[in-house]
DNA sequence: GACTTAATGATAATGATTGTCAAATGCAAT
DNA sequence: ATTGCATTTGACAATCATTATCATTAAGTC
């Protein structure tokens, strides 16, 4: 099984490869669609390998933070994660079985800075999420 | 004191107006960054207008619901709102200060309805943030 | 004013996330 | 392979925003 994320990142000064977080990467890639912590560690649980769930909070966190992994604050305000590609993107979401299309679009890139910097704000992020139905759900 | 906000929905079949529901329409007129209902609900209580916090969470909800008040979940899960103008808009908002701007871009909408419509998604709806330092906090 | 029913609020319950800290372990050096 | 040690783990407690309860209060109507 090739886990499709860059260990290089956890391989980083100090970061340690241990067999939790091998085991969370391994499950981000074979679940495809966003999913929580709590999803995440009941899918260790049940695949064998069971990992603390302070752990996988952790685990999911650094990664988040390192860029190795998407996350999107849900309207119930609960984080989910998935595994992405590298460059910069947003995500059309089925809100109904979670199916998920990555989406990217220059102009909107272009539009955020714009507007930004008109307004004189630095160190700038943004989110752009789009929700519906897909259509098997529709 | 006139309150900026379409009481009318308010006072829509089987809802009634309450001097509470009025106490936060008055508080959302005051203050005019995005708050917490923990902070509205504070602000409340130090200015004389006591409200129970079930209430306070009840009626942003409701007003929410009915389009009256724009909500964002900020990246910790909470949920802050904050009075706005009719028209659909996104927001530049100081991660700081909380000082916000409100944005629309036409390009952007239509973008986003052209990416849902390539991919046959329905019932779509979209989120778009910025979050930044603004001149005064950078 | 009396009636009907939605609304309120004090409080308990829920549930995701974070904090704690002793025990386990990755790993670099020997 | 063994040691030394800082990092990591995990069981459990603690936090904290949000929701559920439900007896009491108060709009709105006649
Ligand atoms: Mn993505
Ligand atoms: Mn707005
Ligand atoms: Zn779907
Ligand atoms: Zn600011």
């Amino acid at each position: 099984m090739t886990i499709r994320i860059k260990v290089s990142h956890m391989a980083t000064v100090g970061i340690r490869t241990t067999k939790q977080r091998t085991a969370v990467a391994e499950a981000l890639t074979e679940l495809d669609d966003f999913r929580s912590t709590q999803e995440i560690h009941e899918y260790l649980r049940e695949r064998g390998d069971s990992v603390g769930l302070a752990t996988v909070y952790r685990t999911l966190q650094s990664l988040s933070a390192a860029g190795d992994v998407d996350v999107i604050v849900r309207e119930d305000g609960e984080s989910v994660y998935r595994l992405c590609s590298e460059a910069h993107h947003h995500h059309l979401v089925c809100r109904k079985c979670g199916f998920t299309v990555e989406v990217e679009g220059p102009a909107v890139e272009r539009w955020a800075e714009s507007i930004s910097t008109t307004h004189g704000f630095t160190q700038v992020s943004h989110t752009f999420e789009i929700f519906g139905l897909c259509p098997n759900c529709s």
